[in-house]
RNA sequence: GGAGGGAUCGCAUAGUGGUCUAGUGCGGCCGCCUGCUAAGCGGUUACCCUGAGUAAUCGGGGUCAUGGGUUCGAAUCCCAUUCCCUCCGCCA
């Protein structure tokens, strides 16, 4: 969420973000409720002083002097109608400022939809295999691992399920994300629920304006994550963290759940787009000044899993209309799947300032006698485990149709290779 | 799911309709004192909104789990919700 003051004081500023996203949102609505808000907040107030002066005057006197019980009644009325105005106002108010996106960094390059992407580095070329590359749902189906028709009978489509060596393989991944983001990387890892209130989403981002891509159980106020992000983003909510808390960096493997209502076909062809999926997600809490290059570090740990897993990347910074809504900057890491002959988005590291912070209440000290700010924080990818999988499938694959198994996941795997 | 108990300033507690501007202890912070000790003395101790001011700051309002209600006035009375604890039931 943006801060009131600043569509305030510099609506000049939040126009030409959202000009940039090529996006709108109601200023000129938001900024009459502000000041209708306020004026009446004044008259409210007033009412309010006069009662406890003279609530308080009646107290000490002993006394109960009609005229000024009469006075109050008609004094407490008056606070009541405006205190109903109040509010009223303040949830339109409210629901219009939570749908707005947040300020773009000035270094998002400019662009009209995804193809003015910007390229920013290919971390390891495509290699050639030496024959025709097949894609992950032949591989896959003729090993035995990935069992598409069983996933759509149990759960409908956009499921599937893995077998044998294809269900190890998706553990040994997640083990070794983990193991390095803990290990090497500094991070703390967390295990989070799956479900979490609706507040929790709010502070995220992900609601109001999402939900229609989002799970939840209609009886109850639960809803199913759609990334680690949201509750790890929640797991401060309310608190002020002590002056030496920060930096903060927590990683998290949940199942991911999205309602993801687009047509089937190429783009949903396979394991890339299930409405369930596992991921390994980093996330950081830092001071406001350093949360540019914590960005660039939390890039640099998701390329780790990368290079050590031997995968083709390449990373994109996205461009003004491409960018998420509560991210400022945000880097992509795609990776190149031969058999699919696509590139893959395996990754999202994004730095949102202080707008998850404010929506969810996360602030902090900075020193004993300072006063309390909000955080800015980092969330990435480390990484999505399909396209993972998918990319280590289809690089991996030989002329036989057996799959050679990356070195690093060796020691959890316990094989060489699938054949 | 059923029955009962509870929720107060970082922690522990006091407070059962107006003097609560929520007291006290501990902890924290700032001084002072002491040639030693988890010693003593004094002060201080949250957050939000809003108005004035360049600012330090000052004024007003709000917050005793949350939301409603009763009342001239609510931490205190009533109702609902949430969470925690105890017991019963069910259950990996």
């Amino acid at each position: 969420m943006l801060d009131l003051k600043l569509i305030r004081e510099k609506p000049e500023v939040v126009r030409e973000s959202l000009a940039r996203r090529r996006e709108f949102a109601p200023l000129d609505e938001i900024l009459a409720l502000d000041e209708s808000r306020r004026k009446v907040l004044a008259e409210t107030e007033a009412f309010r002083a006069r009662r406890n002066e003279v609530s308080k005057q009646i107290g000490k006197s002993g006394q109960k002097p009609r005229e000024l019980i009469a006075e109050m009644r008609s004094v407490g009325d008056s606070i009541k109608s405006l205190e109903e105005e109040i509010s009223s106002i303040e949830s339109q108010l409210t629901d219009l400022t939570l749908r707005i996106p947040n300020i773009l960094d000035p270094s998002v390059p400019d662009g009209e939809d995804a193809s003015d992407n910007k390229l920013v580095r290919v971390g390891l070329d495509p290699r050639d295999l030496g024959f025709t590359p097949k894609p992950h749902w032949e591989l896959g189906e003729a090993l035995g691992i990935i069992d598409f028709e069983r996933g759509v009978k149990i759960s409908g489509s956009r499921f599937y399920l893995l077998k044998g060596m294809g269900a190890r393989l998706q553990r040994a991944l997640i083990h070794f994300m983990l193991e390095l983001h803990i290990c090497e990387h500094g991070y703390r890892e967390i295990y989070p629920p799956f479900m979490v209130k609706k507040e929790c989403m709010v502070g995220s981002g992900n609601l109001p304006k999402f939900a229609d891509n989002l799970y939840h159980d209609a009886e109850e106020d639960f809803w199913f994550v759609p990334t680690a992000e949201v509750p790890l983003t929640n797991l401060h909510r309310d608190e002020i963290l002590e002056p030496g808390t920060l930096p903060l960096y927590y990683v998290a493997f949940t199942a991911c759940f999205r309602r993801e209502k687009m047509a089937a076909g190429k783009d949903t062809r396979g394991m890339k787009r299930g409405h369930q999926f596992d991921k390994v997600e980093m996330y950081k809490f830092v001071t406001p000044e350093t949360s540019d290059g914590e960005l660039e570090k939390m890039v640099d740990n998701a390329e780790d899993v990368c290079r050590r897993l031997g995968l083709p990347y390449r990373v994109i910074q996205l461009c003004s209309a491409d960018i998420g809504f509560a991210s400022k900057k945000s880097y992509d890491l795609e990776m190149w799947a031969p058999g699919s002959d696509e590139w893959l988005e395996v990754s999202s590291c994004s730095n949102c300032g202080d707008f998850q912070a404010r929506r969810a209440n996360v602030r902090y000290r900075p020193s004993a006698d300072a006063k309390v700010q909000f955080p800015h924080t980092l969330n990435g990818s480390g990484l999505a485990l399909p396209r993972v999988f998918i990319a280590i499938l289809e690089n991996y694959q030989q002329a036989d149709g057996s799959i050679v198994i990356p070195e690093v996941l060796r020691p959890f795997m316990k094989a060489e290779v699938i054949a």
